[in-house]
DNA sequence: GTTATTGCAAATGATTTGCACAAGG
DNA sequence: CCTTGTGCAAATCATTTGCAATAAC
């Protein structure tokens, strides 16, 4: 994880008068030494698999926190949980694709967006805080090539396609 | 409600070999005759005032069902319910402005928004099929004459402010 | 030593579902 | 009639919480 993450957690630990833990560390190590985004009970599965006994409590808590830090960003990808995004210290106003078909997620940025949002906000008499743009589209390649690699991916692991419960 | 609402209705029930119910009409009716985000629950409350003894149940499953027949859209405010928006079918492309101090909700249509949006999905080799918009803003009314109206009534209420569970 | 933190299991809250009965076509 | 729809209560599922035990500082 990068150093610099460390110290921004550790100082807004610091100033919020809380304590560094291990579970804390394990976790946000678990977080940061990868750029994808995750469920809070995949990331569970994550820590469990690398060392300790941290409880699922304990990584739900560690999450709020995090997000409070804005270490970390909340995303609806319309399944019915929260997905959390670590690529926002590095891509301050990404926005997100969803292909409908295969459950791909893909981040892009578009200048063009973030200042047509902000003329949009600014024009109805609000202070723009934070914008998210969630775009749903179909594969190219399944409906070109016949046959997407990230859907058969998907379907044999069942994870992040649209679970309508 | 609109005839020609009750009739793309129809028009789906048959289509699909359903039936045509008192319970589905009442909540129709209940739904159309505004043009009103709402919960379920706040939509099993309206039915319930109405008139029947329509069950939450079948609340819920309408709802499922004007969604599949697009006469409904569900859209995230950000709260954790479902909130659905009826107004799509008079304003095919709009988006959602949240207020973060008032929880007011504004939409809004902007055809450059669009196009991008469009641009962006297709550089990226997908077909763009939805897309939505959250800005979460701050009240000018608030922070330019230190009240908002609809701040006071949303606190009396309790409804719709961004409820942090 | 205090006070924050954790793990556990139980609680929550929105939404879904199984089932026996009721009602469209 | 035959099948779809409904109400009810119980079940789910992600997430939160109360509480006693544990660990920071």
């Amino acid at each position: 994880m990068d150093s610099a993450i460390q110290a921004r957690l550790d100082d807004f630990i610091r100033r919020k008068g809380l304590r560094r833990t291990s579970q804390r560390d394990v976790i946000a190590k678990a977080i940061f030494s990868k750029d994808e985004h995750f469920t809070a009970e995949e990331l569970f599965d994550r820590v469990r698999k690398t060392d300790s006994d941290t409880s699922r409590a304990t990584v739900y808590r560690t999450l709020g926190l995090l997000v409070e830090a804005d270490l970390l960003r909340e995303i609806d990808l319309g399944d019915n949980q929260t997905t959390y995004d670590p690529n926002f210290l590095d891509k301050p106003s990404h926005n997100h694709l969803v292909c409908i078909d295969c459950g791909k997620v893909v981040e892009f940025e578009d200048s063009h967006l973030d200042v047509l949002n902000d003329c949009v906000t600014r024009r109805l008499g609000f202070k723009p805080i934070r914008q998210s743009i969630k775009i749903e589209a179909n594969c190219e390649q399944l409906r070109l090539k016949g046959r997407c690699p990230n859907l058969i991916a998907t379907r044999l692991t069942g994870k992040r396609l649209r679970k309508k419960r």
